[in-house]
DNA sequence: GTTTGTTCGCGTGCCGGTCA
DNA sequence: TGACCGGCACGCGAACAAAC
């Protein structure tokens, strides 16, 4: 849909510095995928310079500054996801919010929608213009722009490359250097991302890798004494959270100290010190303090009204259970819990709620929970550990997670795939022989370090009786909705619970990252080779000797590590969880295989080989989703600036 | 001869433990 | 609560082997 004229009403310049603002403000964020770091700097290099662009554009522009942060709750709950999650989550998040960014740009750049006002001159004037404006385009005239030029850093520093060389970021004078190849000293590429040293005594000491060269720079302006830091005791707050101040600390943060460098955020939960992540920032670290501080808010009133509901005469099994809707109005942590009738005795606990209650008021004694019993508090501990996992959904469950469980679970987490899960539903079975991966028709979600190796299934001794209790996190597209779906028997009726509550929120559209529902009836006997994924053609191997099956793809350990030969050289691409991910970053390395090549040939040959060998394609959309819509929308993007007279960054073949 | 896969070793930094 | 320390997993490149 074009907008309309009177929504165009910011300027280039303005549009370029936010998103370099976006970039110093948040660097972890646009270190997770160099591509998109550089390619959105080319995209809004790409609207000529003085120009206006519509708010539409800014607007997409601000989803992708704060897609670490959007959602509001799901923030906090992404905060504290493993790191390894929580960058792939972010990315695709970066990856969908660029998207729409450059598809915003394109329209602005292509589409007539760029305006000038009839009054004022157009380059200069709005070129000066530091601030939005709402009003005076009524007379604004409607423009196609030329493609835009390059920027003079751009095209004076580094000809060829779309990025341009900055010459500060983050409050101090980066170091350029002409004879080195990045235009930074002390930077140097290295596999398609960029290293920063420093040379000390004669020593070359390693100032970490970066995803950009800025960046790097950064880091060595840093090293080299240059750096100057913020007002650190001026942000008491940031990203909606009230930071907890320190004068003792030296930090200026509670809970944040400095860790080589790099800022240590801990909590102490139980009498034990609860890792939260090292961050870049002293106030990332003190944001993830605050927020581990809600999250725990959250869970605690969600086991507390469990534990209220287990008050509840329970007069035999399950059925009892299912059929008898123990309806409490439960108090905790200053939430009101209330089930409700009509979703299967499910009770909403509104997350959006839930973080509303700062720590402040927790520590405060503002609001007390209702009659915690001991034995929940002791499994809350359990349960934080097996909630961050559980929240961590989006991921397809570790298919190697559960080494020991046997072959059931290993199963699981193959790119999406529907792989054979051999194991026999029931719960008989669970303790003694493995984790059940499917009962009921339903696909299980596993997890890797819950306490009953179930996502969403919380472990309860209630009476001297094992009791599992289900709950689980949806996202209605608004905000995180924490479900309380009951207590169950047995871990594995409980786990069904959950995988039925994912399959209906993600019935409603196509956009559930982690495929739930029933099991196919004739699983592929072996993990079929996928011949695409994210919108690419993989290569797939036909060699005797490769044993992931796609070519430049070798097993590392229990992941797979992806390596391009340039120069006679192996050069690492990265290392996946899957052989997918890693043939995908192959493909994008190297180019594409043949349309109708190597994979059907590979796939001849595995068949031939060993008589089970099998190619499917993976569309966005199922389980690979949260890492196939990445590529397909990187790919759109590139056309748009390719029409608009720029590409991507891109390694060459 | 070239290309591709495997193995190995090193450096880095994440993460947990301990102590003041 | 902050600071320090150590173990270990991981990323990466180099060297070598194997296949084409």
């Amino acid at each position: 849909m074009q907008p309309s004229t009177a929504d165009a009403v910011w300027t280039t310049e303005e549009l370029q510095r936010f998103v370099q603002e976006a970039r110093t403000a948040d660097p972890r964020h646009f270190k997770m995928d160099h591509e998109l770091a550089e390619a959105i700097t080319a995209a809004t290099d790409k609207v000529r310079p003085g120009v206006r662009v519509t708010r539409a554009a800014l607007e997409l522009l601000t989803e992708l500054a704060s897609a670490p942060t959007a959602g509001g709750a799901l923030a906090g709950v992404l905060q504290n996801l493993d790191e390894k999650h929580r960058r792939r989550a972010i990315a695709v998040e970066a990856a969908v919010a660029y998207a729409r960014a450059v598809e915003a740009a394109e329209r602005a750049a292509v589409e007539p929608v760029v305006t000038v006002p009839a009054a004022e001159p157009a380059a200069g004037a709005a070129g000066a213009a530091g601030e939005p404006r709402e009003q005076g385009l009524a007379s604004s005239q409607t423009i196609v722009p030329p493609l835009a030029p390059r920027t003079e850093a751009l095209a004076a520093s580094e000809p060829g490359r779309t990025a341009a060389v900055a010459t500060e970021a983050e409050g101090l004078r980066l170091h350029l250097s002409s004879s080195n190849s990045t235009g930074y000293r002390g930077v140097y590429e290295d596999s398609g991302r960029f290293q920063a040293q420093h040379w000390v005594d004669g020593r070359n000491a390693y100032l970490g890798t970066f995803g950009s060269a800025v960046e790097a720079a950064v880091a060595y302006a840093r090293a080299v004494g240059e750096y100057q830091p913020p007002p650190v005791a001026a942000v008491t707050a940031a990203e909606g959270f009230q930071l907890h101040m320190s004068s003792s600390n030296a930090t200026g943060y509670t809970g944040v100290s400095l860790e080589r460098g790099r800022f240590q955020a801990r909590r102490v939960v139980n009498g034990r010190q609860v890792y939260l992540g090292v961050f870049g920032t002293a106030v990332e670290a003190a944001v993830a303090y605050a927020r581990h501080g809600r999250l725990r808010a959250a869970v605690e009133a969600a086991v507390a009204y469990e534990a209220a509901v287990a008050r509840q005469p329970e007069e035999g099994e399950e059925e009892e259970e299912e059929g008898e809707a123990p309806a409490p109005v439960v108090e905790a942590e200053g939430l009101q819990l209330q089930p409700e009738a009509a979703a299967e005795e499910a009770v909403e606990v509104d997350v959006a709620v839930m973080v509303a209650v700062d720590d402040e008021e927790e520590e405060g004694g503002a609001v007390e929970a209702v009659e915690v019993v001991e034995a929940v508090a002791a499994e809350l501990e359990r349960a934080q550990g097996q909630l961050r996992d559980w929240l961590s959904a989006p991921v397809v469950a570790p298919a190697e997670s559960q080494a020991g469980h046997g072959s059931a679970a290993s199963v699981v987490g193959q790119e999406g795939m529907m792989a054979g899960a051999e194991a026999e539903g029931g719960e008989e079975g669970e303790a003694a022989v493995g984790l059940v991966t499917e009962s009921e028709g339903y696909r299980l979600h596993l997890s890797s370090t819950g306490s009953t190796g179930y996502l969403g299934v919380f472990r309860r001794e209630d009476c001297g009786r094992l009791k599992f209790v289900a709950m689980v996190s949806l996202h209605d597209g608004h905000r995180m909705r924490l479900t309380y779906l009951g207590v169950f028997p047995t871990a594995v009726k409980a786990a069904v619970a959950v995988a039925k509550a994912k399959l209906q929120s993600s019935s409603g559209g196509p956009s559930s990252a982690v495929q739930v529902g029933p099991v196919p009836t004739a699983p592929p006997r072996r993990a079929p080779l996928v011949a695409e994924a994210e919108g690419l053609r993989l290569h797939v191997s036909s060699r005797s000797n490769n044993t992931t099956g796609y070519t430049g793809v070798v097993k590392h350990g229990s992941r797979f590590k992806a390596q391009d030969r340039r120069d006679g050289k192996a050069v690492s691409l990265g290392t996946f969880d899957t052989a997918v991910e890693a043939a995908v970053a192959y493909a994008r390395a190297v180019g594409q295989a043949p349309a109708q090549g190597s994979a059907a040939a590979g796939s001849e040959a595995l068949d031939s080989d060993e008589g089970e060998g099998e190619v499917v394609a993976v569309g966005s959309g199922d389980g690979g989703a949260a890492l196939g819509g990445l590529a397909a929308l990187q790919a759109r993007a590139a056309e748009a600036l390719h029409r608009m007279g720029g590409d991507l960054p891109r390694h060459e073949p």
